[in-house]
DNA sequence: GTCGCGTCTGCAAACGATTGTAGCCGCTGC
DNA sequence: GCAGCGGCTACAATCGTTTGCAGACGCGAC
């Protein structure tokens, strides 16, 4: 292993100096630093990242927790938070925390210490767990907001209004909305934009349906449910949902789009993977990731601690073959039990 | 932050004693251990990573090189390499190399000095890339063999053989195999499973087509030339492309399983999000990135030096709905241009 | 009673970098 | 000519942990 102390040797210069050189480049002489920057290169000099963390008292090093990296959004954002903070030279440990809250204290606890900030997706972890990692790291949420703690998420409320809004140009007079799980944020910001959408348009009913799973299965399991209420469209929580909810229709011979138009949300690659491709609510979940790590950059800026910024990201509607002009002939209402 | 000298003042004894307490438990009395042990709980205490890892050389972190986290053959393998990572105590660096060579190469040279080893996800690098990685760092390749270094990987040939024996006992005739990425590792394994199915079966003919992205788009080109061939079954590179095949029959009005067959390959768990579930091919991921942890535990476990393990795992058939007996009416051969 | 041995614990030196402080040097201005 | 100053660099302390070495202690055997 190749040291400051190597390089000092090489270029003829002291250790400190060459730490200097490296690190604070105003700080040396133009001369001394292209001598000790030529030993560097010529001996492959890495800082040991243990040594200087161990004395500057910072990682280098931040940690992103989410809940699960076989979904495809945290897919996206663990890759958008990935490439921006190699570009700002910090190391990414990632965890999954399996969906589970109790797992997610844990691994934060174990992060914290190690780690110069969080970086959080919490969409269930309740305000005050949220508050603790904060006091125990620089934390920053993703798509989440607590008051007090920096947070970059997307317009939720105004994304659902605009699938609303789409759905309702399109003919359909009575639109299903498929609920995620009841503690979860974005859930709440959705019903936000619902609430306002139902205000809006007079001639449109919404019906809300119970919470279902973000996942295929609670897709599949919303369908029958969806369709009972004489709906023609559904608008899903998520694109996965969304995906469960066409299988499902598929399977009892309900076409889409011809007989019920399927919205979904997030725009995550899956909704590009099916045979009828999914309009859905996009946002620029690599652009989120990326935004959280800036955000944590600054946070960890030295002097910089009172800011709790929030950032909200805009959605937009993103309309592919999932969703038409609601049927002429309605598909017929259910036959209700007597 | 608590340090050993805190924990050593609660107990009453010296930092070396708090030290070994925790890192050697055997060396100590059980009473002054136990002592130790409750100072440390009461304190909070977390060894800091920094300075355990200077003194004892070693970091405790491995890195994960993938290409893509967006793929979910890679999400998953992340997963299960994240989950056994935590149980022994690693932390993990995933880094996503977006399917370039070059920024693959720069990150495990950035990667391996800071970490105590390597797992590499590298379809598409040379071997000579590879055996350069495995002189940095302590490497262990996933789905992936180069002579002398440990691997884990899946029997993509017996896979491969299963695919074609299942649509050959559905009555097709010829099978059109879409190829991926020429440079890829499990591309030529795949062909050597092909080669062993002729060898076997000399009343079905096979006709493998050209380098197809491995990707949705991939699939989605393929599937004219495929059905050009006059095949009535296709076996995609992986679940992705098999999607993208799905997507372009249907768009030409080419029904699956009905027309044409597909067999997907991974079985990632986008296998199951179209209307029509795909029949795929099908290896433990998350066990493999599980088993790829263990063996570079393995390595790091003082002593262990000279050991290359190849571990290879088996490949079976998930049979879905995107596969059926062959149509008894053949769709007709295109017409060739004169 | 003493010696020897084994078990346990403390001392102190590392690990490799950062950083406050002090010293050196050369220049300017009086 | 000398004091003062500013720009660079070297010295040495320091971060929190591990670990080789040696001392202390207790116990059994002679």
């Amino acid at each position: 292993m190749v040291t400051v102390h190597d390089v000092a040797r090489v270029a003829g210069v002291s250790i400190s100096t060459v730490s200097r050189a490296l690190a604070a480049p105003e700080r040396v002489a133009a001369a001394t630093r292209a001598r000790v920057q030529a030993a560097a290169d010529a001996l492959g000099y890495v800082p040991n990242r243990a040594a200087s963390g161990l004395r500057a008292g910072r990682t280098s090093a931040v940690g992103l927790v989410v809940p699960d990296l076989e979904n495809p959004y945290f897919a996206s954002v663990t890759k958008g938070v990935q490439a921006r903070a190699r570009a700002a030279g910090l190391a990414v440990f990632v965890v999954d925390a399996e969906e589970d809250p109790h797992l997610e204290a844990d691994l934060v606890a174990s992060l914290a210490p190690q780690t110069d900030g969080l970086l959080l997706c919490s969409p269930r972890q309740d305000d005050a767990a949220v508050r603790d990692a904060a006091g125990r790291a620089r934390v920053v949420l993703v798509n989440r907001e607590v008051a007090g703690v920096p947070s970059v998420c997307t317009d939720h409320a105004r994304g659902t209004e605009l699938a609303i809004e789409h759905l309702r140009a399109l003919g359909h007079a009575r639109v299903a909305v498929v609920g995620g799980p009841e503690r979860s944020w974005s859930q709440e910001r959705r019903a936000d934009g619902v609430r306002r959408a139902v205000e809006r348009f007079d001639d449109l009913d919404v019906v809300e349906l119970g919470a279902y799973r973000p996942h295929v299965d609670g897709g599949y399991s919303a369908a029958d449910a969806a369709v009972a209420t004489g709906a023609t469209a559904v608008l899903a929580f998520n694109d996965l949902q969304a995906l469960g909810l066409v299988r499902r229709l598929a399977g009892r011979g309900i076409r889409v789009p011809d007989d019920v138009s399927v919205v979904g949300c997030d725009d995550t690659f899956v909704a590009g993977l099916a045979a009828t491709p999914l309009t859905t609510v996009r946002t620029d979940l690599r652009g989120m990731g990326a935004t959280a790590v800036d955000l944590l950059a600054d946070l960890l800026r030295p002097g910089n601690e009172p800011e709790a910024p929030r950032v909200v990201l805009p959605a937009e509607l993103v309309v592919r073959a999932s969703t038409a002009d609601a049927p002429r002939v309605l598909v017929p209402s259910p036959a209700v039990a007597p």
